[in-house]
DNA sequence: CGATAATGTCAACACATGTTGGCCTACACT
DNA sequence: AGTGTAGGCCAACATGTGTTGACATTATCG
C-alpha cells in the first residue's frame, strides 16, 4: 500500500482545517480539501462519512485554559487574554470555530457549550458569588472574542498591527475588571 | 400594473435583508428571497441585476455615530456603547455585515471602510495625539463588536440576558479607557 | 378600441456540489 | 506465482444554485 489509512486520514484532516478556517463551512467544497491533500474527493468519503462528520473532526477543539485559581488574583486579566493569544495562533480551530459559528447554528451552539463548559467554570472558582459568575464569564468573552475578530478575521489594520505586549497592556486591565472587578472598577473584597 | 417598479423593489429588498441578516451570503438563496417577497426569482435578477449587487443594495449601512465631541468627554465610553446597541437593534444591516464579513473578503474590506471612514475621523476628534487615535478606534471596535457577536449572532445565555442598563455600565467604562485614557486607564491630560 | 410598454411568470440552461458504486492497483501472505 | 485485501481513482447521479430568454398579463395612452 502507497500509504497508510491513518496518514490519509491525517492529511485529509490538515487540509479539511486550512480550508475550514478559510472558507467556513459552506465555502469550503470536499473536492477543493482533496484537491489541497492531493487524493480523490471520494477518499474524504470514504475516510470521514459525510461533510458534517469530517467538520466535526476538524472543528474538535480544546481551548486548554490554565486554571485561573493558581495565578495570582491581580493578574488573571493578563493572564487570560495572553494565553487566549498563543491559543488562537497555534490552533486553526479556534478560526474554524468562529469562520462557521456565525452562520451555522449548531457550531454557534458548540461554541456556547465550549463557553459553558471551558471557561465558565473557571471564572466561578474566582468569586465568592457564583451567581455572578456566568455574568463575569461572558463579558470577558465578548472582549476577547471581539479582539480575534477584529484582529484575525476582519484584520482592521490598527488591531492586526498591534503586537501581542500592546494587547495584554490594553486588554488585560479590562479583563481584569469585568473577571474581579465591580461596576465602578473597584475590585471586589 | 399590479404594483408599482419601486414597490416589488421595496418588498425584495426587505426580504433580502431578512435572508442576508438571518444565513448570511451563501446561505441566503434568490430563491427563497424571492419566496418570501412572493414573486418570482427571476424579478430579482431584473432588479438588481445579479447576486451580489442585491447584497450590496442590501448592506448599505450607515451608523450615524453622534458627534463624540459634542458629548462630555468623561461621558463618550457610555454614550458610545449606548448608540451602537440601539443601531444594532434597529438596522438588520449590522447583522448583515458582521454574518458575512467573517467568510465574505469583499464585505470584511467593506467593514474596514467603514470602520476608517465613520468610527476613527470620529475618535480622531477627541485626541490631541492624532497619531493613536486609529489604535484607540481600533480597541474600541473590538469590544463593541465583540459584544455584538455574543449577544446578537452567538447568543451567549448570560450575555443575550443582560439588560441594556448593564451592558452600558460595564462596557462603558471599557471604552471610555480606550477612547480618552492611557494603558494604566488615566485620563490624559 | 388597439397598440405599447411595463410588470410578472414559466421553463430551462449551465454549473457546482455532496455523494455513490464500480473498477483498478499494489502490497502481504501462503 | 497466485490470491485476497486495503488503498485509491474514475465516472456518474441527484440536487440545488444563479441566471437567462421566451412568453403571458395588465395598465396606460393615442
Amino acid at each position: 500500500m502507497r500509504r497508510s489509512s491513518e496518514d490519509t486520514k491525517a492529511v485529509i484532516l490538515a487540509a479539511a482545517r486550512e480550508r475550514f478556517a478559510a472558507d467556513g463551512f459552506q465555502g469550503a467544497t470536499i473536492r477543493a480539501i482533496a484537491s489541497d491533500a492531493g487524493i480523490d474527493p471520494a477518499m474524504v468519503m470514504r475516510y470521514f462519512g459525510n461533510k458534517e462528520k469530517l467538520f466535526a473532526a476538524a472543528a474538535d477543539v480544546d481551548l486548554r485554559f490554565p486554571d485561573l485559581a493558581a495565578i495570582p488574583r491581580e493578574e488573571v486579566g493578563r493572564a487570560l487574554i495572553g494565553h487566549f493569544l498563543d491559543r488562537w495562533e497555534q490552533d486553526e480551530g479556534m478560526m474554524i470555530l468562529l469562520r462557521t459559528g456565525v452562520t451555522n447554528e449548531a457550531v454557534a451552539e458548540r461554541m456556547r457549550g465550549i463557553f459553558a463548559g471551558q471557561l465558565a467554570p473557571l471564572v466561578s472558582k474566582l468569586d465568592d458569588d457564583r451567581e455572578r459568575a456566568p455574568l463575569r464569564a461572558g463579558l470577558a468573552a465578548t472582549q476577547v472574542l471581539g479582539m480575534a475578530l477584529c484582529r484575525y478575521v476582519l484584520r482592521l489594520p490598527p488591531v492586526a498591527a498591534m503586537s501581542r505586549e500592546e494587547i495584554v497592556d490594553w486588554l488585560g486591565p479590562t479583563l481584569q475588571r469585568y473577571l474581579t472587578g465591580d461596576v465602578d472598577g473597584h475590585d471586589t473584597a
